[in-house]
DNA sequence: CTCATAGTTCGACCTTAATCGAAGCATCTG
DNA sequence: CAGATGCTTCGATTAAGGTCGAACTATGAG
């Protein structure tokens, strides 16, 4: 009736089951072309392609053009906290695409959220965050507190940069297997990273699986320990 | 693509414009009538009848039938979350709506519902016993708690007859002008009879007002304290 | 009782958009 | 340059589902 940017035409870009699939591809963080988001949609590439051009005219997503390929990712850390969302609702009124798998234990275990951690170990690190004190939440800001940040530090990241970008350090994103949140922003993405870079934890690509070594695990715990 | 909730069914729920407009109408909190819904989503009552069941089947609302009435709300907050989260994307969205339930202010602030207190008083007294916890959500059943005895108790109520009697002692009863819940049952109608016995408030039986004394209204939010 | 109102169900119509074959660009490789 | 690969556009087909009239059920009013 009365229009303007509409809920609808975003959440019927969503609401596609080929779109859907997309999107849901892209949680994993990595940018994925259009081929590969066709079988990964498991349709051709012409429809991929004006899939993924609708798409990208409703703002989810980013393309980048190298050589000849188009490489998408999503939009933004919006984007993907609404999808996050959206998966929370799903699981609450029981739609699976598929009957619960192996894969659905370990997804709910550790999983990337677009470019952070998420699943049990995702909601275990946040806990453990705002408990020693290191996370605040200021209304309905999340902050990082100076024990935060000296925390941080001595985990070998960059906090002084990350707090001169432009992007959030900490924002809360809702994890729909856990139903509780864990740490998102450029905080997130840098945890998410430094846990790779000492393998600690792996991700696979396909799945969004984060699998932690044994040491890591343990490292883990030490460092992120749950009261 | 084969893991993970069915995100694309929820967001096809949410991505047709009808079903948009209704569960936008519902973001103000209030509950609506189908035939409301129907007018704000400018459809025919059959088509919103429709749209009603399957937004209803997808679990993103709360049906409640009161006479020939039947009343939507959202299921939860975290319906709301994420529609606030697509409205973020939709960017600059704005929508108006319109008023509903009696124009008197007398009768929005306290009035009688058969023989509980409704309108404003009402739902903050219902909405401060629930997050007081004495009083619980169990399904569709509302109960009273071994805290929330003793809290009437305590106001003198006789909390055992009560429990012994036929009638159910809690029922929630959706508020005409709040279009939010206040108590009803037989709890609801012994806790009117306390504030009258306590002339903390007077009822005028001709206009269904319920008038609250100075020092009966400063009591009253002490003791339904509103966070 | 009858009448009115709220909502549901059924069936037919019809718009929308997902889909893919085929052809057309664009870019890289040899 | 030609040939291969990645992607886009066009057009025709087709399936899905939104829509409303009409008939039906349920509740309330007089």
């Amino acid at each position: 009736m009365r229009e303007g940017p509409d809920i609808a035409h975003i959440a019927a870009l969503i609401g596609d089951p080929a779109r859907a699939n997309m999107l849901t591809a892209l949680m994993s963080g990595k940018a994925l072309t259009v081929s590969e988001l066709a079988e990964e949609a498991g349709v051709t590439i012409q429809t991929a392609s004006s899939h993924l051009s609708k798409l990208d005219e409703g703002g989810l997503l980013r393309p980048r053009k190298q050589g000849r390929h188009k490489y998408f990712s999503l939009a933004s850390d919006e984007v993907a906290h609404v999808l996050e969302g959206l998966m929370g609702l799903a699981a609450g009124s029981g739609y699976r695409r598929k009957r619960t798998g192996p894969r659905d234990a370990e997804l709910r275990q550790a999983r990337v959220c677009y470019n952070h951690l998420a699943g049990d170990m995702g909601t275990q690190m946040f806990d453990s965050l705002m408990a020693q004190g290191h996370l605040v939440l200021d209304g309905e800001e999340l902050k990082l507190t100076d024990t935060g940040a000296a925390f941080a530090s001595e985990f070998e990241i960059d906090v002084e940069s990350l707090c001169k970008a432009r992007a959030p350090v900490c924002r809360e994103c809702l994890d729909w297997s856990e139903r509780r949140s864990h740490l998102a922003g450029s905080l997130g993405r840098a945890l998410l990273n430094r846990l790779e870079e000492l393998a600690w934890a792996k991700r696979d690509q396909k799945t969004r699986v984060v699998t932690f070594s044994r040491n890591g695990a343990e490292e883990f715990k030490k460092l992120f320990p749950v009261k």
